[in-house]
RNA sequence: GGGCGGUUAGCUCAAUGGCUAGAGCACCUCGCUUACACCGAGGGGGUUGGGGGUUCGAGUCCCUCACCGCCCA
């Protein structure tokens, strides 16, 4: 069958069907195969994949797709994440743009119902996208951060990490975004400079005349303070340590401490406000000297009663009445101008609210020691190595993890409150139930309760208990994804047989966030590792630089790749831009598409478009040649110089490939695949047996018997990288060649997804080449006399339809190899004679060519100028002696010949004698040239 | 402030301390030879960011400076 026109979104979509239909990527446990698993980095319901998903998914899809051919029972998970405050957040967003409306106008139920509606939408568009890349993922095993399955796992861990006192409830400094009215993570705060002010406020010490003034970004915040600090150094001030002053508008007295920790003597005036319930230092210190921490904001980031007349205000009217009163106390001393650096929601995008209030931990010291130690001890390899060093020091501050998140979209947390009943009555309720445990609640009396199962309102006679409304953080439940997607706490078939996974690849930033916490979680859980391998991609960046972001416009969408160049050149140019370096740069050009679009796009894709339509076209020059093909053996005897040539390097390039493979080499392997094809398969195989391929050859029936194991061999090693076009051809060569092998009758795979990655059959045949040396080094002399040739006919502007005859100088094995291969000598250089022995005459006007093992000589009675010839092998001759002279100069170095590898001296010595003969030869020339 | 990465051809990137530092794109010359102009043949283009050092030998290792970027505070 010969192949038409490559048209890729055809040929994605038929073998997208076929594949799915077929169930080939489908995966369960059988005990005959060695398992080999990858589960998904999911992806969050709050938008579409861009461009670093695609090149996640292509690196699991190649290593998963490969391992799959080498025969490994290969699952790849799939699922998304709810991602909650970013999905609650935009959906919140949408609410408020159509109708004007705020969460709480349409309260926890509908917000939640919406937000499932948002995320069915979105959850089924990211499955087409993956689909779309070429992702072979267990679609059947799809899986949801929040769906029953993971909801088990959650319910459990929590309920296991309480009982056993690694989640505690505290009043904590946390991140507030007034906005969304939550908790946030660290790293869900950017920092952006903002022009403000430098208040300088003068609070009276008490008892005497004096004044302190004190530099503040945040004046309002002085409602909530609780002492002064001064450095104990500091003679200014030394003498006031442990007297008052009275806080102005407020009048509460408050201590003057001293601070050698938080107070820097040499800034600003040297004394600080301490607001221990709104400032991150200043709480530590509030920790250390004992100070009341008083809370002056509501959660939406109004005054509390602790603020007295400003109580109820917006935070920034109550900054513009707290500095005016002050100044008309004449308790301003000055205001200055000053940009500084203020913590954002990532989220609202609101300026962060540093806040006191109740919060979930867990604790960390234990579990981020042991998890730690699994990489030290490389139970967990990191890929490049260096990022184990993010790993570990991360760890080592063993910062407690604050799990709650004031919000509605997530896993609520399993926490009842009880504040009237007793002990007796919580075993009374709960006797005989290992799935309730209880705790006294320390700061507000009555009992903290945790149940894996809801628990009713009413399960305590005669008491209510109310359920805590907070959900936990995301990445709780994404810490669990590698085992709670096989079933965890189940002991299903899956986790015993898939788990540990075997690699992880992710975004270096995912680090900390997810791949410290999937360790821990998985020691807790099962006393394991989830995977013995992380591979960290690098990011992609735009052409200047820039991370590629939404708000910047420099977003490049994979699936406007896809339309553009298809599926497989977007995976073939990501692969190869997956070098070991941290960023990769994509220069992003805008451009309209057939259907009118303006989209980003990137010239860098025409490399994997160029190369998907190289393989497509020789393929179907093959198969065209392939008509009339007869089943039957190969004969090794029968082999020519070519054909062992090309087998030998297919097999190097294969052996090549998986040992890149293992070392997460991606770059280096779509570097292998594309000098192969392109520069060995396309430019010379093919080009030489086109003339066995004739009709009239005699030899065509063997040739194509080899070319079809050649182009076999091919496709599985491109397929990985590749999976549309390979299948495609792979198809149509099954059709033309439906049986083949080396005795012809071996049944190829019904696909190429299941194909064995081994080409054991042209091992086999590779077996019986003698002296495969010897093949690669008489290939190599022709394609460099053919170079030669052609380099010659260039310079010298012979017309492109004229022969020339040939002479060579040669070993005598060289000399019949040459004179074996005339044939082709004539379709890749023109050349009508050849005269090729271990000595000859230079022709009379010959323009030459010396090579270590060849002296190449063209006669060119018609073109030959001779004083460019002259110039040119005269400027030749001085950059030879010139390395010469280099290389005598080592090899005349005691210490080089001494110390270097004898390997390396050999070489030089090897290289010596080379020049020194084709130096001979070049000046032999250039004087019969001037005679 | 601490840590990490980068700086190599016009652009995007390669190069276990050891052959003449390589590709692709772009550029120049030639070519519609029945797979492919998303192609073929040939060519030009480099003081490997600056400065020091180690070594027989440095793009590669060490020190230092400069700039760009990321992560953690």
């Amino acid at each position: 069958m010969s192949l038409g026109k490559y048209d890729t979104s055809e040929i994605q979509d038929r073998w997208t069907k076929f594949w799915e239909e077929n169930g080939y990527f489908h995966s369960e446990p059988n005990p005959d195969r060695q398992p080999y698993s990858i589960v998904i980095p999911p992806p969050n319901v709050t938008g579409a994949l861009h461009l670093g998903h695609a090149l996640n998914g292509t690196i699991q899809d190649i290593l998963i797709r490969t391992h799959r051919m080498m025969g490994f029972e290969t699952l790849w998970m799939p699922g998304a994440d709810h991602a909650g405050i970013a999905t609650q957040a935009v959906v919140e967003k949408r609410l408020f743009e159509e109708e004007k409306k705020n969460r709480h106008d349409i309260g926890r139920e509908a917000l939640v119902a919406r937000i499932w509606k948002w995320k069915d939408e979105y959850e089924n568009r990211i499955r087409n996208q993956l689909r779309a890349i070429g992702a072979s993922c267990d679609w059947d095993r799809w899986r949801f951060t929040l769906d029953e399955t993971c909801a088990a796992a959650v319910r459990h861990t929590f309920f296991n990490m309480f009982k056993k006192g690694y989640i505690y409830r505290g009043k904590r400094l946390v991140n507030w975004d007034c906005q969304l009215q939550t908790a946030v993570a660290d790293d869900e705060v950017y920092h952006a400079n903002v022009k403000g002010n430098l208040w300088h406020l003068l609070y009276p010490v008490e008892g005497t005349d004096e004044k302190l003034e004190i530099a503040t970004t945040r004046p309002e915040t002085m409602l909530g303070d609780t002492a002064v600090a001064v450095h104990p150094e500091d003679d200014r001030y030394k003498h006031l340590i442990g007297k008052q002053v009275k806080l102005p508008l407020i009048g509460r007295l408050i201590p003057i401490i001293a601070d050698p920790i938080l107070v820097d003597p040499k800034f600003g005036t040297g004394v600080v406000k301490v607001t221990p319930a709104h400032d991150p230092n200043d709480y530590l210190s509030g920790l250390r000297n004992g100070l009341a921490m008083i809370n002056i904001m509501h959660p939406d980031g109004k005054i509390n009663d602790e603020g007295g007349p400003y109580s109820g205000l917006k935070r920034e009217e109550a900054r513009k009445r707290i500095v005016a009163d002050l100044e008309a106390q004449e308790l301003l001393a000055k205001v200055e101008p000053h940009e500084h650096n203020v913590g954002h929601s990532d989220r609202s995008k609101t300026a962060i609210e540093p806040y006191l209030s109740d919060q979930w931990f867990i604790k960390m010291d234990e579990l981020a020691e042991r998890a730690m130690s699994a990489v030290r001890e490389k139970r967990v390899k990191i890929h490049p190595a260096r990022y184990a060093d993010t790993y570990l020091s991360w760890l080592s501050e063993k910062r407690d993890w604050c799990i709650s998140r004031q919000l509605w979209w997530g896993h609520q947390i399993p926490i009842w409150y009880c504040a009237s009943c007793s002990e007796a009555d919580l075993r009374k309720a709960f006797t005989g139930r290992d799935d309730v445990t209880w705790t006294p609640n320390a700061e507000q009396g009555g009992w903290l309760i945790c149940a894996i199962d809801d628990l009713a309102n009413d399960a305590i006679a005669g008491h209510t208990i109310t359920r805590d409304p907070d959900v936990l953080d995301t990445w709780f439940s994404s810490a669990l994804w590698p085992h709670s997607t096989m079933g965890w706490p189940k002991k299903t078939p899956e986790l015993e047989y898939y788990y540990p996974t075997n690699v992880l690849s992710t975004a270096r930033e995912i680090i900390t966030l997810w791949v410290a916490r999937m360790v821990i979680m998985s020691d807790f859980n099962l006393a394991e590792v989830p995977f013995t391998d992380v591979f960290i991609h690098p990011i992609i960046q735009d052409g200047k630089g820039m991370p590629m972001k939404k708000h910047l416009g420099n977003g490049v969408d994979p699936f406007d790749i896809i339309a553009k160049y298809g599926a497989d050149a977007l995976r073939y140019t990501l692969m190869a831009m997956t070098t070991e370096t941290q960023d990769v740069r994509m220069p992003v050009k805008k451009e309209k598409l057939p259907d009118g679009r303006e989209v980003n796009t990137s010239e860098k894709f025409e490399i994997g478009r160029n190369f998907g339509t190289k393989v497509y076209n020789a393929s179907k020059f093959m198969l065209m040649n392939f008509e009339g093909f007869e089943i039957g053996p190969v004969d090794a005897s029968m082999l020519t110089s070519e054909d062992r040539w090309i087998i030998l390097r297919l097999l190097e390039t294969s052996d090549a490939i998986t040992k890149s493979l293992r070392t997460f080499q991606f770059a280096e392997i779509g570097r292998l695949v594309y000098d192969f094809v392109w520069g060995e398969l396309c430019d010379w195989y093919i080009e030489m047996i086109k003339p066995r391929l004739r009709e009239e050859s005699p030899t065509r029936r063997e040739t194509q018997r080899v070319a079809a194991l050649v182009l076999d061999g091919t496709l599985r090693l491109l397929h990985p990288i590749m999976p549309f076009v390979t299948e495609e051809v792979w198809h149509a060569l099954n059709e033309t060649a439906p049986t083949r092998g080396l005795d012809g009758k071996q049944n190829p795979a019904k696909t190429l997804a299941i194909a064995p990655w081994d080409l054991k059959e042209l091992r086999a045949l590779a077996d019986k080449i003698a002296e495969p040396q010897a093949v690669l080094d008489s290939m190599k002399l022709l394609q460099d006399v053919v170079r030669s040739i052609r380099n010659i006919r260039a310079e010298f502007g012979v017309d492109a339809k004229a022969d020339v005859d040939v002479v060579v100088e040669c070993s005598p094995a060289a000399a019949t190899f040459l004179g074996n291969n005339l044939d082709a000598m004539a379709r890749l250089a023109k050349v009508r004679t050849l005269k090729a022995e271990p000595a000859v005459k230079r022709p009379d006007k010959s323009a030459s060519n010396i090579l270590p093992t060849c002296k190449v000589f063209v006669p060119l009675a018609e073109f030959i100028d001779v004083p460019s010839e002259v110039a040119k092998q005269t400027k030749r001759l001085a950059e030879m002696k010139q390395r010469l002279v280099g290389v005598q100069g080592k090899l005349s170095n005691e210490k080089f010949v001494g110390s270097a590898p004898a390997e390396i001296v050999d070489q030089q010595r090897q290289l010596a004698t080379d020049l020194e003969s084709q130096i001979a030869a070049v000046e032999l020339i250039v004087a019969d040239l001037k005679a």
